[in-house]
DNA sequence: AATACCGGCGAGT
DNA sequence: TCATACTCGCCGGTATT
Protein backbone atom coordinates (compact mmCIF):
# COMPACT_ATOMS: atom_id res chain seq x y z
CA UNK A 1 0.00 0.00 0.00
CA UNK A 2 1.47 3.19 -1.06
CA UNK A 3 1.52 6.10 1.73
CA UNK A 4 -0.85 7.86 -0.81
CA UNK A 5 -2.90 5.27 -1.17
CA UNK A 6 -5.97 7.67 -0.29
CA UNK A 7 -5.50 9.58 -3.50
CA UNK A 8 -7.16 8.57 -6.52
CA UNK A 9 -7.35 9.09 -10.07
CA UNK A 10 -11.01 9.38 -11.68
CA UNK A 11 -11.89 9.46 -15.70
CA UNK A 12 -15.69 11.45 -16.02
CA UNK A 13 -16.70 10.74 -19.27
CA UNK A 14 -19.69 12.83 -20.52
CA UNK A 15 -21.20 12.03 -23.99
CA UNK A 16 -21.81 15.18 -25.50
CA UNK A 17 -25.53 16.63 -26.60
CA UNK A 18 -26.18 12.80 -26.66
CA UNK A 19 -29.71 12.26 -28.04
CA UNK A 20 -29.31 14.89 -30.46
CA UNK A 21 -26.01 13.12 -31.60
CA UNK A 22 -27.40 9.98 -31.65
CA UNK A 23 -30.13 11.42 -34.14
CA UNK A 24 -26.78 13.07 -36.10
CA UNK A 25 -25.46 9.61 -36.02
CA UNK A 26 -28.53 7.90 -37.20
CA UNK A 27 -29.36 10.75 -40.13
CA UNK A 28 -26.02 12.31 -41.22
CA UNK A 29 -27.78 14.81 -43.35
CA UNK A 30 -29.21 16.82 -40.23
CA UNK A 31 -25.63 17.41 -39.01
CA UNK A 32 -25.37 20.99 -40.43
CA UNK A 33 -29.13 22.15 -39.55
CA UNK A 34 -29.88 22.67 -35.80
CA UNK A 35 -31.63 19.99 -34.48
CA UNK A 36 -33.96 19.79 -31.48
CA UNK A 37 -35.31 16.99 -29.17
CA UNK A 38 -38.53 16.92 -28.04
CA UNK A 39 -41.12 15.39 -25.53
CA UNK A 40 -44.02 16.35 -27.16
CA UNK A 41 -46.83 15.95 -24.32
CA UNK A 42 -49.99 15.55 -27.04
CA UNK A 43 -52.25 18.27 -25.38
CA UNK A 44 -51.66 20.22 -28.87
CA UNK A 45 -49.85 20.11 -31.90
CA UNK A 46 -46.67 21.38 -30.67
CA UNK A 47 -46.57 21.32 -26.84
CA UNK A 48 -44.03 19.79 -24.99
CA UNK A 49 -40.80 20.82 -23.60
CA UNK A 50 -37.05 20.34 -25.52
CA UNK A 51 -35.04 17.74 -24.15
CA UNK A 52 -32.11 18.77 -25.83
CA UNK A 53 -30.07 20.12 -28.68
CA UNK A 54 -27.33 20.18 -30.92
CA UNK A 55 -24.28 22.96 -30.59
CA UNK A 56 -26.06 24.82 -33.39
CA UNK A 57 -29.47 25.05 -32.06
CA UNK A 58 -27.73 25.81 -29.00
CA UNK A 59 -25.79 28.87 -30.95
CA UNK A 60 -29.09 30.48 -31.88
CA UNK A 61 -30.74 30.31 -28.42
CA UNK A 62 -32.63 26.92 -28.30
CA UNK A 63 -32.32 25.69 -24.82
CA UNK A 64 -33.15 22.44 -22.33
CA UNK A 65 -36.56 22.48 -20.75
CA UNK A 66 -37.55 25.44 -23.23
CA UNK A 67 -41.05 24.83 -24.57
CA UNK A 68 -41.20 23.55 -28.28
CA UNK A 69 -43.29 26.08 -29.52
CA UNK A 70 -40.17 28.68 -28.32
CA UNK A 71 -37.84 26.77 -29.95
CA UNK A 72 -39.40 26.95 -33.05
CA UNK A 73 -39.82 30.27 -32.81
CA UNK A 74 -36.28 30.98 -32.24
CA UNK A 75 -35.58 28.92 -35.39
CA UNK A 76 -37.77 29.88 -37.95
CA UNK A 77 -35.47 32.39 -39.87
CA UNK A 78 -33.16 29.56 -39.64
CA UNK A 79 -33.18 27.02 -42.91
CA UNK A 80 -33.95 23.51 -42.47
CA UNK A 81 -33.77 23.45 -38.22
CA UNK A 82 -34.85 19.54 -37.64
CA UNK A 83 -37.35 18.67 -34.80
CA UNK A 84 -37.42 14.84 -33.65
CA UNK A 85 -39.29 13.21 -30.87
CA UNK A 86 -37.59 11.76 -28.38
CA UNK A 87 -36.58 8.06 -28.74
CA UNK A 88 -35.27 6.79 -26.01
CA UNK A 89 -34.94 3.28 -26.22
CA UNK A 90 -32.36 3.63 -29.39
CA UNK A 91 -30.67 6.00 -27.08
CA UNK A 92 -30.79 3.49 -24.71
CA UNK A 93 -29.52 0.91 -26.73
CA UNK A 94 -26.26 2.94 -28.16
CA UNK A 95 -25.64 3.97 -24.40
CA UNK A 96 -25.22 0.09 -23.41
CA UNK A 97 -23.01 -0.32 -25.83
CA UNK A 98 -20.96 2.49 -24.83
CA UNK A 99 -21.02 1.73 -21.07
CA UNK A 100 -19.22 -1.87 -21.61
CA UNK A 101 -16.55 0.18 -23.33
CA UNK A 102 -15.83 2.56 -20.40
CA UNK A 103 -16.23 0.12 -18.00
CA UNK A 104 -13.87 -2.69 -19.81
CA UNK A 105 -11.45 0.50 -19.37
CA UNK A 106 -11.36 -0.18 -15.66
CA UNK A 107 -12.53 -2.12 -12.47
CA UNK A 108 -14.34 0.50 -10.55
CA UNK A 109 -16.96 1.74 -13.18
CA UNK A 110 -19.98 4.14 -12.36
CA UNK A 111 -22.87 5.13 -14.51
CA UNK A 112 -24.21 8.44 -13.27
CA UNK A 113 -26.51 9.14 -16.37
CA UNK A 114 -27.65 7.69 -19.50
CA UNK A 115 -24.61 9.66 -20.65
CA UNK A 116 -22.27 9.93 -18.31
CA UNK A 117 -20.21 7.62 -16.37
CA UNK A 118 -17.18 7.43 -13.62
CA UNK A 119 -14.01 5.45 -13.96
CA UNK A 120 -11.57 4.70 -10.79
CA UNK A 121 -8.30 4.18 -12.50
CA UNK A 122 -6.09 4.17 -9.43
CA UNK A 123 -3.67 1.63 -9.24
CA UNK A 124 -1.70 -0.30 -6.35
CA UNK A 125 0.90 2.33 -7.19
CA UNK A 126 -1.30 5.17 -6.63
CA UNK A 127 -2.67 8.28 -9.10
CA UNK A 128 -0.79 8.12 -12.07
CA UNK A 129 -2.94 10.82 -13.94
CA UNK A 130 -0.70 10.49 -17.01
CA UNK A 131 -2.34 6.60 -16.84
CA UNK A 132 -5.45 8.47 -16.23
CA UNK A 133 -4.77 10.71 -19.51
CA UNK A 134 -4.01 7.75 -21.82
CA UNK A 135 -7.16 5.79 -20.92
CA UNK A 136 -9.51 9.11 -20.94
CA UNK A 137 -7.50 9.35 -24.76
CA UNK A 138 -8.25 5.44 -25.26
CA UNK A 139 -11.94 6.03 -24.47
CA UNK A 140 -12.39 9.19 -26.40
CA UNK A 141 -10.89 7.72 -29.18
CA UNK A 142 -12.92 4.17 -29.26
CA UNK A 143 -16.48 5.62 -28.74
CA UNK A 144 -15.51 7.97 -32.04
CA UNK A 145 -14.73 4.68 -34.14
CA UNK A 146 -17.10 2.64 -32.92
CA UNK A 147 -19.96 4.83 -32.20
CA UNK A 148 -19.11 7.58 -34.37
CA UNK A 149 -19.79 9.86 -31.12
CA UNK A 150 -18.13 12.66 -29.47
CA UNK A 151 -17.38 12.72 -25.63
CA UNK A 152 -16.12 15.25 -23.28
CA UNK A 153 -13.27 13.60 -20.67
CA UNK A 154 -12.52 14.94 -17.34
CA UNK A 155 -10.04 14.09 -14.64
CA UNK A 156 -9.42 14.95 -11.40
CA UNK A 157 -8.47 13.73 -7.64
CA UNK A 158 -12.04 12.99 -7.15
CA UNK A 159 -15.31 12.43 -8.79
CA UNK A 160 -16.34 16.11 -8.18
CA UNK A 161 -13.01 17.52 -9.46
CA UNK A 162 -13.60 15.47 -12.73
CA UNK A 163 -17.09 16.05 -13.13
CA UNK A 164 -15.51 19.84 -12.82
CA UNK A 165 -12.90 19.45 -15.40
CA UNK A 166 -16.06 18.26 -18.22
CA UNK A 167 -17.75 20.72 -17.66
CA UNK A 168 -15.09 23.42 -18.27
CA UNK A 169 -14.85 22.50 -21.58
CA UNK A 170 -17.06 21.38 -23.77
CA UNK A 171 -17.60 19.19 -26.52
CA UNK A 172 -15.37 17.08 -27.71
CA UNK A 173 -12.55 18.47 -25.18
CA UNK A 174 -10.29 16.63 -22.73
CA UNK A 175 -9.56 18.74 -19.60
CA UNK A 176 -7.01 17.57 -16.70
CA UNK A 177 -7.74 18.91 -12.77
CA UNK A 178 -4.02 18.32 -11.43
CA UNK A 179 -3.55 17.34 -7.86
CA UNK A 180 -3.05 20.09 -6.00
CA UNK A 181 -4.75 23.18 -8.34
CA UNK A 182 -8.19 22.27 -6.92
CA UNK A 183 -8.86 25.06 -5.26
CA UNK A 184 -7.26 27.31 -7.76
CA UNK A 185 -8.92 26.31 -10.63
CA UNK A 186 -12.14 26.30 -8.67
CA UNK A 187 -12.28 29.67 -6.79
CA UNK A 188 -13.02 31.94 -9.20
CA UNK A 189 -16.14 30.52 -10.49
CA UNK A 190 -19.59 31.88 -9.21
CA UNK A 191 -20.87 29.44 -7.25
CA UNK A 192 -23.56 28.13 -9.05
CA UNK A 193 -21.26 26.31 -11.15
CA UNK A 194 -20.38 24.25 -8.68
CA UNK A 195 -21.83 20.74 -9.31
CA UNK A 196 -25.30 20.47 -6.94
CA UNK A 197 -25.41 24.32 -7.05
CA UNK A 198 -28.26 25.46 -8.31
CA UNK A 199 -30.12 28.34 -8.43
CA UNK A 200 -31.89 27.90 -4.83
CA UNK A 201 -29.00 27.03 -3.38
CA UNK A 202 -26.95 30.10 -4.97
CA UNK A 203 -29.73 32.32 -4.10
CA UNK A 204 -29.34 31.81 -1.08
CA UNK A 205 -25.40 31.72 -0.78
CA UNK A 206 -25.78 35.16 -2.57
CA UNK A 207 -28.16 36.68 0.09
CA UNK A 208 -25.37 36.05 3.07
CA UNK A 209 -22.41 37.51 1.06
CA UNK A 210 -21.50 34.46 -0.54
CA UNK A 211 -20.92 34.57 -4.50
CA UNK A 212 -17.98 32.47 -5.63
CA UNK A 213 -16.72 29.24 -4.84
CA UNK A 214 -13.35 30.65 -3.23
CA UNK A 215 -16.08 32.26 -0.57
CA UNK A 216 -17.85 29.59 0.31
CA UNK A 217 -14.55 27.29 0.88
CA UNK A 218 -13.72 29.75 3.79
CA UNK A 219 -17.33 30.42 5.12
CA UNK A 220 -18.53 29.93 8.34
CA UNK A 221 -18.76 26.52 8.78
CA UNK A 222 -21.51 27.16 11.61
CA UNK A 223 -23.42 29.50 9.34
CA UNK A 224 -23.62 27.50 6.66
CA UNK A 225 -24.87 24.76 8.22
CA UNK A 226 -27.58 26.71 9.88
CA UNK A 227 -28.68 27.44 6.76
CA UNK A 228 -28.27 24.32 4.94
CA UNK A 229 -28.74 21.83 7.42
CA UNK A 230 -25.79 19.69 9.12
CA UNK A 231 -24.90 17.28 6.37
CA UNK A 232 -25.42 19.53 3.44
CA UNK A 233 -23.83 22.65 4.83
CA UNK A 234 -20.63 20.97 5.66
CA UNK A 235 -20.78 18.79 2.16
CA UNK A 236 -21.28 22.17 0.11
CA UNK A 237 -18.25 23.88 2.25
CA UNK A 238 -16.46 20.46 1.17
CA UNK A 239 -17.42 20.56 -2.06
CA UNK A 240 -15.99 24.38 -2.82
CA UNK A 241 -12.52 23.13 -1.56
CA UNK A 242 -12.77 20.32 -4.21
CA UNK A 243 -13.18 17.75 -1.23
CA UNK A 244 -15.22 14.71 -2.79
CA UNK A 245 -14.58 11.47 -0.67
CA UNK A 246 -17.42 9.43 -2.61
CA UNK A 247 -16.60 6.55 -4.07
CA UNK A 248 -16.70 5.08 -7.78
CA UNK A 249 -19.42 2.71 -7.30
CA UNK A 250 -22.26 1.35 -9.20
CA UNK A 251 -25.47 2.01 -7.09
CA UNK A 252 -28.36 -0.18 -7.10
CA UNK A 253 -31.51 1.43 -8.65
CA UNK A 254 -33.43 3.16 -5.73
CA UNK A 255 -36.85 4.22 -7.55
CA UNK A 256 -38.91 4.03 -10.90
CA UNK A 257 -41.25 5.82 -12.00
CA UNK A 258 -43.80 6.88 -14.82
CA UNK A 259 -45.27 9.49 -15.35
CA UNK A 260 -47.71 11.58 -18.02
CA UNK A 261 -49.30 14.39 -19.03
CA UNK A 262 -53.07 14.90 -19.44
CA UNK A 263 -55.13 16.14 -22.56
CA UNK A 264 -57.07 18.43 -20.15
CA UNK A 265 -56.07 19.78 -16.46
CA UNK A 266 -58.63 17.42 -14.06
CA UNK A 267 -59.91 18.12 -10.47
CA UNK A 268 -61.35 14.22 -10.15
CA UNK A 269 -59.89 10.56 -10.72
CA UNK A 270 -60.32 10.55 -14.25
CA UNK A 271 -57.31 8.81 -15.99
CA UNK A 272 -57.60 4.97 -15.19
CA UNK A 273 -56.38 4.19 -18.36
CA UNK A 274 -53.35 6.25 -18.19
CA UNK A 275 -52.55 4.30 -14.51
CA UNK A 276 -53.46 1.25 -16.26
CA UNK A 277 -50.85 1.36 -19.02
CA UNK A 278 -48.02 3.31 -16.18
CA UNK A 279 -48.61 0.02 -13.87
CA UNK A 280 -48.06 -2.36 -16.82
CA UNK A 281 -45.13 -0.49 -18.05
CA UNK A 282 -43.58 -0.12 -14.32
CA UNK A 283 -44.24 -4.12 -13.76
CA UNK A 284 -42.52 -5.28 -17.29
CA UNK A 285 -39.46 -3.00 -15.87
CA UNK A 286 -39.93 -4.52 -12.28
CA UNK A 287 -39.80 -8.18 -13.83
CA UNK A 288 -36.77 -7.17 -16.60
CA UNK A 289 -34.78 -5.82 -13.29
CA UNK A 290 -35.25 -8.87 -11.48
CA UNK A 291 -37.18 -6.19 -9.04
CA UNK A 292 -39.81 -6.20 -6.55
CA UNK A 293 -41.08 -2.88 -4.99
CA UNK A 294 -42.62 -2.14 -1.38
CA UNK A 295 -43.77 1.33 -1.60
CA UNK A 296 -45.76 2.18 -4.04
CA UNK A 297 -46.38 6.51 -4.58
CA UNK A 298 -48.12 8.97 -6.62
CA UNK A 299 -46.91 12.00 -8.31
CA UNK A 300 -49.50 15.16 -8.93
CA UNK A 301 -48.68 18.19 -10.66
CA UNK A 302 -50.86 20.41 -10.46
CA UNK A 303 -51.84 23.56 -13.02
CA UNK A 304 -49.53 25.60 -11.47
CA UNK A 305 -47.01 22.79 -11.68
CA UNK A 306 -46.19 22.33 -8.18
CA UNK A 307 -45.21 18.92 -7.53
CA UNK A 308 -47.27 16.82 -4.72
CA UNK A 309 -46.83 13.03 -3.84
CA UNK A 310 -48.78 10.94 -1.67
CA UNK A 311 -46.90 7.13 -1.11
CA UNK A 312 -47.59 4.25 1.16
CA UNK A 313 -45.64 0.86 1.65
CA UNK A 314 -46.95 -2.46 1.61
CA UNK A 315 -47.44 -5.36 3.19
CA UNK A 316 -45.12 -7.69 0.78
CA UNK A 317 -42.98 -6.81 -2.21
CA UNK A 318 -44.60 -7.04 -5.42
CA UNK A 319 -44.47 -6.62 -9.10
CA UNK A 320 -47.60 -7.46 -9.96
CA UNK A 321 -49.38 -4.38 -12.65
CA UNK A 322 -52.95 -5.24 -10.74
CA UNK A 323 -51.65 -4.27 -7.44
CA UNK A 324 -49.94 -1.30 -8.69
CA UNK A 325 -53.00 0.09 -10.25
CA UNK A 326 -54.82 -1.05 -7.43
CA UNK A 327 -53.08 1.46 -4.66
CA UNK A 328 -52.22 3.97 -7.13
CA UNK A 329 -55.86 4.41 -7.84
CA UNK A 330 -56.38 4.57 -3.94
CA UNK A 331 -53.77 6.70 -3.51
CA UNK A 332 -55.56 9.30 -6.25
CA UNK A 333 -59.20 8.86 -4.84
CA UNK A 334 -57.87 9.85 -1.65
CA UNK A 335 -55.68 12.45 -2.63
CA UNK A 336 -58.42 14.13 -4.49
CA UNK A 337 -60.82 13.80 -1.50
CA UNK A 338 -58.44 15.42 0.55
CA UNK A 339 -58.00 18.46 -1.81
CA UNK A 340 -61.64 18.62 -1.96
CA UNK A 341 -62.47 18.99 1.60
CA UNK A 342 -59.08 21.70 2.16
CA UNK A 343 -61.49 24.29 1.80
CA UNK A 344 -60.89 26.17 -1.87
CA UNK A 345 -57.97 24.51 -3.05
CA UNK A 346 -59.06 24.51 -6.41
CA UNK A 347 -55.82 23.19 -7.79
CA UNK A 348 -56.54 20.74 -10.58
CA UNK A 349 -54.03 17.92 -11.92
CA UNK A 350 -51.68 18.62 -15.60
CA UNK A 351 -49.57 15.31 -14.61
CA UNK A 352 -49.90 12.40 -13.08
CA UNK A 353 -47.40 9.66 -12.39
CA UNK A 354 -46.82 6.29 -10.51
CA UNK A 355 -43.32 6.00 -8.62
CA UNK A 356 -42.19 2.84 -7.10
CA UNK A 357 -39.56 2.88 -4.31
CA UNK A 358 -38.10 0.63 -1.76
CA UNK A 359 -36.84 -1.63 -4.72
CA UNK A 360 -35.25 -4.97 -3.45
CA UNK A 361 -34.25 -8.22 -5.55
CA UNK A 362 -36.88 -10.44 -6.62
CA UNK A 363 -36.34 -14.26 -8.31
CA UNK A 364 -39.67 -14.25 -10.09
CA UNK A 365 -40.96 -18.07 -9.12
CA UNK A 366 -40.52 -20.46 -11.98
CA UNK A 367 -43.67 -22.49 -10.34
CA UNK A 368 -45.87 -19.14 -11.46
CA UNK A 369 -48.99 -19.29 -12.92
CA UNK A 370 -49.51 -18.62 -16.72
CA UNK A 371 -51.88 -15.87 -15.16
CA UNK A 372 -49.47 -13.88 -12.99
CA UNK A 373 -46.83 -14.55 -15.69
CA UNK A 374 -49.49 -12.07 -17.94
CA UNK A 375 -49.31 -9.44 -15.46
C1' DA B 1 -33.56 8.39 21.84
C1' DA B 2 -33.01 6.01 17.67
C1' DT B 3 -35.26 4.53 13.50
C1' DA B 4 -38.91 4.43 9.88
C1' DC B 5 -41.88 6.67 7.11
C1' DC B 6 -43.72 10.48 4.60
C1' DG B 7 -44.09 14.62 1.71
C1' DG B 8 -41.60 18.58 -0.03
C1' DC B 9 -37.80 20.45 -2.35
C1' DG B 10 -33.64 20.83 -5.13
C1' DA B 11 -30.54 19.34 -8.75
C1' DG B 12 -29.18 16.91 -12.57
C1' DT B 13 -29.55 14.62 -17.44
C1' DT C 1 -47.69 33.48 -22.69
C1' DC C 2 -45.00 28.07 -22.04
C1' DA C 3 -43.36 25.02 -18.94
C1' DT C 4 -41.15 16.58 -20.50
C1' DA C 5 -39.74 12.35 -18.34
C1' DC C 6 -37.16 10.62 -15.57
C1' DT C 7 -33.54 9.65 -11.33
C1' DC C 8 -31.20 10.65 -7.05
C1' DG C 9 -30.56 12.75 -2.57
C1' DC C 10 -31.48 15.67 1.47
C1' DC C 11 -34.49 17.98 4.86
C1' DG C 12 -37.74 18.37 8.55
C1' DG C 13 -41.88 16.68 10.72
C1' DT C 14 -44.21 12.99 12.74
C1' DA C 15 -45.11 8.21 13.95
C1' DT C 16 -43.27 4.00 15.75
C1' DT C 17 -40.49 1.21 18.69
Amino acid sequence: MSSLGNVRAIIAVDLDYFYAQCEEVRDPSIKEKPVVICVFSGRTEDSGAVSTSNYLARKLGVRSGMPIVLAKRILKTTPGPVFLPMDMEYYESVSERIMELIRSKGDKFEQSSIDEAYLDVTTKDGADFQIAKEIGTEIKAEILSIEKLTCTVGVGQNKLMAKMAVDSKKPDEFTVILQGSEKAFLAPLPVGKLFRIGPKTEEKLRSIGIVTVGELAVADRTEISNLFGKNLGPDLIDWANGIDESPVLEKAVEQMSRIVTLKNDVQHFDFREALEQMSKSLSEKLRSSRLACRSIGIIAITTDLKVKSRSKSIAAPTQSSDEILQVSSGLFTSFFEEQHLSDSDKSKLRRVGIRLSELIPYAESKTRTLESYFK
